[in-house]
RNA sequence: GCCUCGGUGGCGGAAUUGGUAGACGCGCUGGAUUCAAAAUCCAGUAAUCGCAAGGUUGUGUGGGUUCGAUUCCCACCCGAGGUACCA
């Protein structure tokens, strides 16, 4: 009787299938369906995306070890969830498309079989049943569903949670917008209930659209014209897209966004509570990068002031108390005239922010556009006698550098059309010299503010939008051909190129808001525009780049810190830093000058103290086809929600995948994609009317829309009615084991989190982490083959150079060693009789001038056996170009040669069976170990492994190559190990060739082996050391087999220890054993104590730390005694040759040591 | 640069709290079985000196703590992964 793994496989796969056998029990309104109510365990994996290259070997390796678990905790009496499910969205299926126009759904669907058929070969304990598919309308109906919930939602601070939308409408109407904290866009104009009501419905929506979770936006989006598509900035590697490589570009279009920002500060708390390893919190605490520090304004000053007697604010500042008061007292009682106008301008109503009855200098203006520097004067009766005064004031401002334009009362009220032509005129025509900007202030972010007496200029990102409007005419020219040069480079470059220091001034100064110091204004491409406010507070004693920013354009370098040397490079370590030269900060150190600071900012009223995130906002469109469709259509250019009653919206059928011809997304091709509100249909496109029938949002979702929930689908995968119901989600709760790849970390792992946290907050979910303990299992690397081309350059136009000689890896190694070597290869290829064309005169000078050069080419591993040895027939005929290689083998000879056709063939087979060498000389590979790749031919597939050793021992064996978490080399010789280990246990249950154990009491050594294996095991599985229980397993066989036991009472419960590791042949015992059910579900056996208990311990015995011979003592003596007796040993003495120990160590139980 | 993890025989890797370094497997060597091969079984296998008994060295490098260090501390070197001018 044999252990026949085939069939034991094929069998036992086919029986579980049927039975289901892995099914979980779903909860019920009454508890659990069955017979028990059992605890839960939920172990997941992260789907895979069923890719037309199937599984190779390292992809199960994460599904063997959660198997394994999952297994382990039902015979530990839990109710396992053990799902799995398809990715099935994503761009290869849909680049397949565009080239072959065949569906995206066939190519997927194809796949998806190829990947289950590969893994019930493996024999995973799936509930196939829960099934899930991104793809699937019934499945991305619900994901359809959660983006409504989040377009329906805000964001409220005050609570710390996502809230309906509705509660954001009622305090709108109650109290207008001001009081309101919200995660919601930047500049949103502020509103009085009263507005509120006025605004017309669309306008309503879209300040609305300004808080939702989900949002539609203008943003500057990674573009890959490459792919078609916009990408996330974590599927982009090195500036260009993760798949295919193509050149991606910042672009700005309208796109959904998803406020994930919002979440910022409770992703990163969360961390705290959840299992996860430690580099991957770092990945995603890094991500979100929080830094604490504050929000510092820089008045920006006239260049024209500032080269004269000293800057002085332009607008507020130096005015007295009475005029501010006055300034407030008008504003509070304008006249009719001013009353119309401010309602025409205010609110940037004309593109551009004006201020009423705003102080300039000593001067009260009306109206004041600062930025244009424009001001407007409506001339009341008060005026009327002072034309002279007026004409005066006018002057003076104008000197200010401001255009002055006065209005009548009677014009503003009786034409108040041209007024408003009049002043747009002017808001466009402000010519630049005129100094734009002035006025304007610059807002950085800083976490060191304590260092604000270090600030000796300011850099701003060449973006930055004040740029244009404070360089001076003088600058000008060299500034925009430095904003010019910046935006040529490439994000690669600027990467590649960060010790290139490259800067412009612009001829603008800002103030230091403590000490009035002239701060020159540079720009510089080391700010990015993207993260704070794009720009910094330079401070280069404090930081590296300011400091060389400095040196390099010859900057004042003011020292800040007490006792530290900075004429070499910036002091940057916070903790231990003293502050000086800085008036009330002076002795201060770090913590404390930070409070100090802050109080002082957020005290005169130009900063405040800021958390900031380097987290953006997550891009949700895509302009591809195979994602999930929006459930929105468009009314007046606004999007509006698709009632959940009428999802799913299903994929319309295209023509081509492509985008269209004026560049819209490939949903674009459909005809039949516009929403009908009467009906609630997706109609064709001609029925478009505008009154009932709309178009329907073109983009579709990315791929982590499907994955960011999937997790909770599973627990109540056919529930038609709800997401997940109550009592399910109340029963599974969360994921106790996930165990997935680390390439998620910042993607996948952190938008799930995310929606998590929303469904929490929705109340549709109990828990807020979806996932408490997490497993990255390491990637399993390829081992490559290569054959080494022995290339001649010299003697290229030779009959011998033309030929295609590879070497074997020793062979080479000898040619590059050792010249005698060479010769002896040379003397062989002369004496080979069809190598007789190139003249010995040709072989000596190509060997003496390019003897080392060799080419090492990937050759398939399935061409090469477990001994590294290369099948040459197999590799000549893989390529054409290598039919009539030249084979040097492991001994230098020639293998042979199909030099020619028909008889040569032939006679090489002879050569091959008579010759001298009788093919004892093998071609061996080199190897190198590298990710597995099918480019790199080092793919080994499951499949081919399962069949020739099982899937038994492929798991055995993915397990046994190392720590789950680590990565590590493939290499397919091991696995014989574990397969006669396999048959070896077979053998235990075998006597005279049939199935047979005795029901005999087991000794005490065969309960010690038992029982030390079920602790160890059940240790190991626990801390996912699947590894060494492997090794264990070895042992315990090895140890049965040689007290040749064959009881029972030890090798039935051997049988369930061993089943989360080896199912199929566990099943198969456990049949033979007479048992009628499946093993799965059986009781764990029972550790017991009592069979490990020793009576002696063989001691080692140290003499100064180094272990020379062993006594048998029995346990139980003390430390005297123990010593008493190591010390009368003989060899003690022979150790110590007379002399006196000075001190003896015992550890009883464990060690002696005697130092001499 | 920064963050994280790692570095142990020919190879993958063990060593649970500071206590016998190299478990287990592969490979290799020798032997048994066989007409032969496969399969199976037995023995050996860190390096080095030695016929042997036995000695010496040895967990990336250098130092330290300790009776004792692969394990703890300091400095450095190398490798893998992540991240990148984040103010």
């Amino acid at each position: 009787m044999e252990y026949n793994f085939r069939k034991i496989e094929a069998d036992w796969q086919k029986y579980w299938a049927e039975n289901q056998t892995f099914k979980a029990e779903n909860p019920t309104l009454s508890g659990v369906e069955g017979n028990s109510i059992k605890p839960k365990y939920y172990v997941l994996d992260m789907f895979p995306y069923p890719s037309g290259a199937g599984l190779h070997v390292g992809h199960p390796l994460g599904y063997i070890a959660s198997d394994i678990y999952a297994r382990y905790k039902r015979h530990k009496g839990f109710n396992v969830l053990h799902p799995q499910g398809y990715d099935s969205f994503g761009l290869p299926a849909e680049q397949y498309a565009i080239q072959t126009g065949q569906h995206p759904a066939i190519t997927t669907e194809a796949n998806i079989k190829t990947y289950r058929k590969q893994l019930d070969q493996i024999g995973f304990s799936f509930d196939w049943s829960r099934e899930v598919r991104t793809s699937d309308p019934n499945y991305y109906k619900w994901t359809q569903w959660i983006f409504i919930q989040l377009f329906n939602s805000w964001y409220n601070k005050e609570s710390d949670k996502a809230e309906d939308i509705s509660t954001l409408i009622s305090i709108f109407s109650s109290e207008g917008n001001s009081k309101v904290k919200a995660a919601c866009d930047h500049d949103i104009e502020r509103f009085t209930a009263e507005e509120w009501k006025n605004f017309s419905e669309e306008k309503q929506q879209k300040i609305l659209l300004q808080y939702r979770l989900t949002f539609l936006s203008e943003t500057e989006v990674n573009w890959c014209p490459g792919l078609g598509t916009v990408l996330a900035n974590d599927e982009i590697v090195n500036g260009v897209s993760e798949r295919g490589g193509h050149q991606v570009i910042r672009k700005k279009m309208m796109q959904w966004s998803m406020r994930i920002t919002a979440y910022a500060q409770r992703l990163l708390d969360g961390l705290a509570k959840i299992d996860w390893p430690q580099s991957l919190k770092d990945s995603q605490t890094y991500w979100i990068g929080r830094s604490e520090g504050a929000m510092v304004n820089f008045q920006i000053l006239s260049p024209a002031l500032s080269e004269g007697k000293g800057a002085k604010y332009m607008t507020g500042g130096n005015n007295s108390h009475i005029l501010l008061e006055k300034a407030k007292e008008m504003r509070a009682n304008p006249t009719q005239a001013e009353a119309i106008l401010w309602e025409q301008i205010k609110s940037k109503k004309l593109g551009s922010k004006f201020r009423q009855q705003h102080l300039i200098e000593d001067f009260i203006a009306d109206f004041v556009c600062l930025s244009k520097k424009l001001i407007i004067e409506v001339d009341g009766e008060i005026h009327e006698s002072q034309v002279e005064k007026d004409a005066e004031r006018t002057s003076i401002l104008e000197d200010k550098g401001y255009k002055v334009i006065r209005f009548k009362n009677e014009e503003v009220i009786g034409d108040l059309e041209s007024v408003l032509e009049k002043i747009n005129y002017e808001l466009s025509n402000v010519p630049l010299s005129l100094g734009e900007g002035l006025g304007e202030r610059i807002s950085v972010f800083t976490t060191r503010p304590d260092t604000i007496f270090g600030v000796s200029f300011m850099t701003l990102a060449p973006e930055h939008d004040l740029v244009p409007k404070i360089t001076t005419p003088e600058q000008k020219a060299e500034v925009e051909a430095y904003i010019k040069s910046t935006a040529k480079r490439s994000e690669l470059e600027r990467m590649a190129d960060v010790k290139t220091i490259s800067g412009v001034f612009t001829g603008a100064y800002a103030e230091h808001p403590f000490t009035g110091k002239q701060l020159p204004i540079w720009i510089g491409d080391y700010v990015l525009a993207g993260y704070g406010t794009g720009a910094v507070m330079s401070v280069p004693c404090g930081d590296q780049r300011d400091y060389v920013f400095a040196k390099h354009f010859n900057l004042e370098i003011p020292n800040i810190f007490e006792g530290v040397d900075i004429s070499e490079e910036a002091y940057a370590d916070k903790e231990n830093s003293v502050i000086a030269n800085s008036d009330f900060l002076n002795g201060l150190p770090y913590k404390k000058a930070m409070k100090r600071i802050i109080f002082e900012i957020e005290q005169q009223g130009f900063g405040y103290g800021k958390v900031n995130y380097r987290l953006r906002d997550a891009v949700f469109s895509r302009q591809r086809y195979w994602g999930e469709p929006f459930p929105v259509y468009y009314k007046n250019g606004l999007p509006q929600m698709i009632d959940p009653q009428y999802l799913p919206i299903v994929l319309p059928e295209v023509e081509k995948y492509l985008p269209t011809e004026d560049g819209k997304p490939p949903l674009g091709n459909a005809t039949v994609w516009s929403w009908d509100t009467n009906t609630n249909k997706i109609v064709s496109n001609d029925l478009m009317d505008h009154k009932t029938v709309f178009p329907l949002e073109l983009n579709t979702m990315p791929g982590w829309a499907g994955s960011s929930s999937y997790f909770n689908r599973y627990m109540d995968v056919n529930n038609p009615n709800e997401f997940v119901s109550k009592e399910a989600v109340e029963y599974w709760q969360d994921v106790d084991l996930y165990i997935g790849g680390s390439e998620h970390a910042t993607g996948h792992l952190l938008y799930s989190r995310f929606w998590q946290k929303f469904l929490f907050d929705k109340g549709v979910v109990p828990v807020d982490e979806y996932a408490k303990k997490l497993i990255n299992q390491g990637m399993i690397l390829g081992t490559s083959a290569f054959v080494y081309r022995w290339e001649f350059k010299k003697g290229k136009d030779s009959e011998f150079a033309k030929k295609t000689i590879f070497v074997s890896k020793s062979v080479m190694d000898r040619i590059i060693k050792e010249r005698s070597a060479i010769e002896h290869t040379e003397k062989q290829l002369l004496e080979q009789d069809h190598i007789n064309l190139l003249s010995a005169c040709e072989v000596k000078n190509t060997i003496e001038n390019e003897w080392s050069n060799f080419t090492p080419i990937h050759v398939d591993v399935s061409f090469v056996n477990t001994h590294d040895e290369l099948d040459v027939e197999a590799f000549r005929n893989w390529r054409e170009e290598y039919k009539n290689a030249v084979f040097i083998g492991e001994s230098g000879e020639i293998i042979s040669s199909t030099h020619s056709k028909g008889d040569g063939v032939e006679l090489d087979k002879k050569a091959l069976s008579f010759g001298e060498n009788l093919g004892g000389d093998k071609y061996i590979v080199g190897r190198e170990v590298e990710k597995m790749s099918k480019s790199k031919y080092n793919v080994v597939n499951p499949d081919q492994i399962c069949e020739e050793y099982g899937a038994d021992s492929l798991r055995m064996f993915e397990m046994f190559l190392g720590p789950l978490e680590q990565a590590k080399p493939w290499k397919t010789s091991g696995i014989s190990g574990v397969l006669s280990f396999l048959k070896k246990l077979w053998k235990l249950y075998v006597v005279e060739g049939k199935f047979y154990v005795s029901d005999e009491t087991p000794t005490k050594e065969e309960y010690k082996v038992l029982h030390k294996t079920i602790k160890k095991v059940e240790e190991d599985i626990e801390s996912f050391s699947f590894n060494t229980s492997v090794s264990t397993f070895m042992i315990a066989v090895n140890e049965l087999t040689a007290l040749k036991c064959n009881k029972r009472s030890i090798l039935e419960p051997l049988a369930v220890i061993l089943e989360p590791y080896a199912p199929h042949i566990s099943e198969e015992l456990w049949k033979n054993l007479g048992h009628t059910t499946s093993i799965s579900t059986v009781d764990f056996p029972l550790f017991e104590a009592k069979y490990l208990v020793e009576s002696s311990k063989e001691y080692p015995v140290s003499f100064n730390g180094k272990m020379r011979f062993k006594v048998e003592l029995p346990l139980g003596l003390s430390a005297k005694e123990i010593e008493d007796v190591v010390m009368a040993h003989e060899k003690t003495k022979e150790q110590l040759q007379g002399r006196t120990p000075k001190k003896v160590i015992i550890v009883p139980g464990k060690i002696v040591n005697i130092v001499g």
